[in-house]
DNA sequence: GTTGCTGTTGCAATAGAATTGCATATATTG
DNA sequence: CAATATATGCAATTCTATTGCAACAGCAAC
């Protein structure tokens, strides 16, 4: 049988201890649910998906914030003023990737199979810097959704 | 001698009606700071700018978003969960650009000059979206003050 | 296993950008 | 110039995020 994230008992543990953060309950839960994670989760939806635990929501900005700062996590901003955080280094492509950001129903996804190429005379010396990059329009679920209704 | 954006008197007033906006005072002030702005534009910036007429911080929220719905400015927002204004198919670029923003003073400039290519089997159809791009890192006059500490 | 230091947590208060309701004022049309 | 649909000012409100502080708990050393 394989080891997944749940049976491999301390592996984030030991992340966290490495990178200089205690392993708390909080902060191994908040870790694996980004990690497992398809896409960049708010603040808000981390509460509710950890909902049994009750924990503060002070606990969980601060986790996120020292989950970032040590390097495991992504925040990123995409337009709504809500912070969003994803799992660095993890399931996906560890440099930053396009986000897509569906205009009608909100939804947030990730872009990785996209790249994206710099041209022109400012660019030099962009390509490693980091980089943002918000990709807006509307979602499949949402087109479908429309032509429904016509 | 050249017409300048002060001396054609009602250039701002006439793009205002012609987008079924009321040309008022607050509305032509918000629009020439817009138009004239190398940058975007915070709310709290704009203010400052027009801080001799004293218009309430509310009249200047609508103003920017009447502005925007009426496609003569772009909101965008940069990752300190602020928003920023600028005037559309104005002095540059009315095509969505790149921005710069320095991680070290904050300082928000426009890279008018990148353009972007996507690659990619998901890139299909991503060309005419809405696009929102931030290049971060740390800007000449940063990186020339952190050399003189050293 | 116990101890102690230091990092974490919960709670409540706070910051700060943005938005809204409503009464009043004003730009535009005829 | 009068009528009216829009805009404005003010105050209150919403919502995300942050902070201070006392109580608690991970974990390294014993």
């Amino acid at each position: 049988m394989p080891q997944t994230p749940e049976t491999w008992p301390d592996r984030l543990g030991a992340l966290l201890r490495e990178r200089g953060l205690r392993a708390t309950p909080a902060r191994v839960a908040v870790l694996r649910h980004l990690q497992t994670a398809r896409r960049p989760l708010s603040h808000a939806e981390i509460i509710e998906r950890l909902a049994d635990r009750r924990w503060n929501r002070a606990t969980l900005y601060r986790n996120l914030i020292d989950l970032t700062e040590a390097g495991l996590a992504r925040k990123t901003e995409l337009g709504d003023r809500v912070w969003r955080f994803e799992a660095a280094g993890a399931a996906h492509s560890s440099r930053s990737h396009p986000h897509f950001v569906c205009t009608a129903c909100g939804e947030v996804s990730c872009l990785d199979g996209v790249t994206i190429r710099f041209d022109g005379d400012e660019a030099a010396g962009l390509r490693d810097q980091s980089l943002e990059i918000q990709v807006r329009g509307v979602c499949a679920a949402c087109i479908e959704r429309g032509e429904k209704e016509r």
